[in-house]
DNA sequence: GATGAAAGGGACCAGCC
DNA sequence: GGCTGGTCCCTTTCATC
């Protein structure tokens, strides 16, 4: 993991379909040599793999919403369970503090938001934010040389 | 969007780097009529890009944070810059209700959690919730059909 | 949308520095 | 590790059904 690794993540996460001759030239070395650094950036976990960003808008979901969820007591797991049973989830992070779970909910509308968070209601209390705008999207922290 | 654009995406959503031709046989159509497909899918917005999935605990951030921000008075600018300008910071929603800012942070360490959530202290309240488990993981709610 | 063909380009493997 | 060259496969495009 080195400088020229770095670039080649920047390099396919921006654009993973270029072709080897091609990102080998925007990193600086021959095709073969780049195909090598992919194989073990791939071999050592650190590209995970080959995806693509896909636009839940088109999808028919114009809104996102952040849900907080803090299942009542005894409830942890089949809360757990339910929101992995929703795929308008698309995340959902286990975290400590008092909320116990942070998701995002891809959704058509806000009727829609009301509709899904029905099914925990009853298991948890909610507290739920839509978004208006992202920031920050999609982006890796630098690996650290030294 | 049918069926079977629903099944290139999650094919493509699984591993992008497949070739037409493998696409094909797994949709159960010709190359060039797959070939077809994702050229329109990407046209339509659908297909936002293709990208590599990044592991962060191999680029050595082995632990992530939610942070909520609530900027104090005045401060909703440069607090939405700070949060930009620290690459740490991977996703951040600007989300309606108290917090302003629901943001995903990729950290060292929990000391390197404090040094970074120091730069913000005096312009925002922070609310921190470390990650403990992802229930749910990339993962794109389906087109519905009709 | 399928098929088949042709041209161009890319991936992959040697052999070598 | 990295480079160069050769081979094979894939992609892309076209015409036809």
């Amino acid at each position: 993991m080195d400088a020229t690794d770095q670039k080649i993540l920047n390099t396919l996460m921006a654009d993973s379909r270029i072709s080897q001759k091609e990102l080998a030239a925007r990193v600086g070395l021959s095709a073969p040599a780049v195909a090598e650094r992919v194989r073990r950036l791939e071999e050592g976990g650190i590209i995970r793999g080959f995806t693509i960003d896909i636009n839940p808008e088109a999808l028919g979901y114009p809104l996102q919403a952040i849900v907080r969820v803090r299942p009542l007591p005894g409830k942890l797991h089949i809360v757990e369970q339910i929101i992995q049973e929703i795929p308008e989830f698309g995340e959902c992070d286990k975290v400590t503090g008092e909320d116990c779970f942070v998701a995002r909910l891809y959704v058509r509308s806000v009727s829609d938001l009301d509709n899904l968070l029905e099914r925990i209601v009853d298991k948890a209390e909610t507290n739920t934010s839509i978004v208006k705008a992202k920031p920050v999207e999609r982006r890796m922290p630098p690996f650290q040389l030294s």
